[in-house]
DNA sequence: CACTAATATTTAATAAGTTAAGTTTTAAAA
DNA sequence: TTTTAAAACTTAACTTATTAAATATTAGTG
C-alpha cells in the first residue's frame, strides 16, 4: 500500500472555470491597454457596446447582457452618467425601472475606440480561424445555459 | 442611402471575451455556495487546489496558475495564512522568493470540500458529455496562448 | 382599500482585480 | 568591486465583484 495523495478533485488543468478565466485573460491582455488608452475599463465598455447595440435598455437587461451584477452596475452607471457618456432616467410606466441609453458623447466614443478593438479581434480570428472561434462560441453558449443540477 | 447604425464592433453575443464571462458565470452559479458554505472565495480556492495539486510552489507560479494576479495573490494568501491554511516561508537560494504550501489543516479542509466540487462538476459533464467538454477545453487551450498581435 | 409579497434598484461591507510605485534581493556591467 | 539593471514580491489607490440588507415601487390578497 503505497502513500498516495487523496486526489478526489481534477487537476487544475481540466477545470472549466480555470481554463475559461486562462483564455479570457490571454485575450484581455491586449483589448485592455487599448481601452485604457481612451479611459475606460473593461466593465464600462462592456455597458456603452450594449447600450450601443441595444438602443436602450432597463439596467436590470443591461446588467444580464454585459454580465455585471447590480450593484456593480450601479456604481459603473454612476460614473458613466457623470462622465455624460450616458443617460439615466425612471421608466414613465414602472417607478421601479431604470432606463439607460448613450449620449451623444457616448456614441461618438464608442465609434471611436471600436476600430481599434475589433482589430485585434480580427488577428485573434486570423491566427485561430473563424470556425474554430466559432465552434468555442457555440458550446459557449450551451454552457452557458447551465442552471445547477 | 438610408440611415443606419454606424456598427463597426461585433454584437456582443459574438465577442469571445463575453462568451467566455458568461459560460464561466452559469457554471460559478452552482459552485459559489459549495465555497461559500465552508468560508472560502472562488480565488482562496483556487490557490489552495493548486498548492495541493503541486505540493509546494512559489508565489509567482502559484499567480500563475490560480490564474491571480500577484498584488491579489499577495492579500489571499496573507489571508489563508492566517487562517492557518498555508504556510509561507522565504526560498532559501533566492531570498526574493516567497515559497507556499498547504498546512495539515489545509490538506484537511481542501480534502472535504472537493468531493461537493467534483459532484457538481460530474453532473455538467453528465449533461453537456465529456466530448464536447474536452473539445471546449482544448479550444480554450490554444486560445490561452494568446499573446497579442 | 389596507396588507402582504414580489420586483428593480441602491447602499453597505468585505474581498478581489488592475495599474503603478516601492522593497528587497540577485544578476550583470562597467 | 561598485554600480546598474532586473526579478520577485509587497503596498497603495482606485475600481469592480459578491453577498446581504435597505428603499422604493408595483402586484396580488383579503
Amino acid at each position: 500500500m503505497s502513500k498516495e495523495i487523496d486526489k478526489t478533485y481534477p487537476d487544475t488543468s481540466k477545470s472549466l472555470p480555470i481554463a475559461m478565466l486562462r483564455a479570457r485573460e490571454a485575450m484581455m491582455l491586449s483589448f485592455r491597454p487599448v481601452l485604457a488608452k481612451h479611459g475606460f475599463t473593461e466593465q464600462q465598455w462592456r455597458v456603452l457596446r450594449v447600450l450601443g447595440e441595444k438602443g436602450e435598455s432597463d439596467a436590470g437587461q443591461v446588467a444580464f447582457d454585459a454580465c455585471i451584477l447590480a450593484p456593480s452596475l450601479s456604481r459603473i452607471i454612476g460614473k458613466l452618467e457623470k462622465d455624460q457618456y450616458i443617460s439615466r432616467f425612471v421608466d414613465a410606466k414602472d417607478g421601479r425601472r431604470v432606463n439607460l441609453s448613450l449620449t451623444n458623447s457616448g456614441k461618438e466614443i464608442l465609434n471611436k475606440i471600436a476600430p481599434d478593438v475589433e482589430l485585434i479581434y480580427k488577428a485573434i480570428q486570423k491566427r485561430y480561424g473563424e470556425e474554430k472561434l466559432s465552434t468555442l462560441i457555440d458550446i459557449l453558449g450551451e454552457v452557458s445555459e447551465w442552471r445547477g443540477r
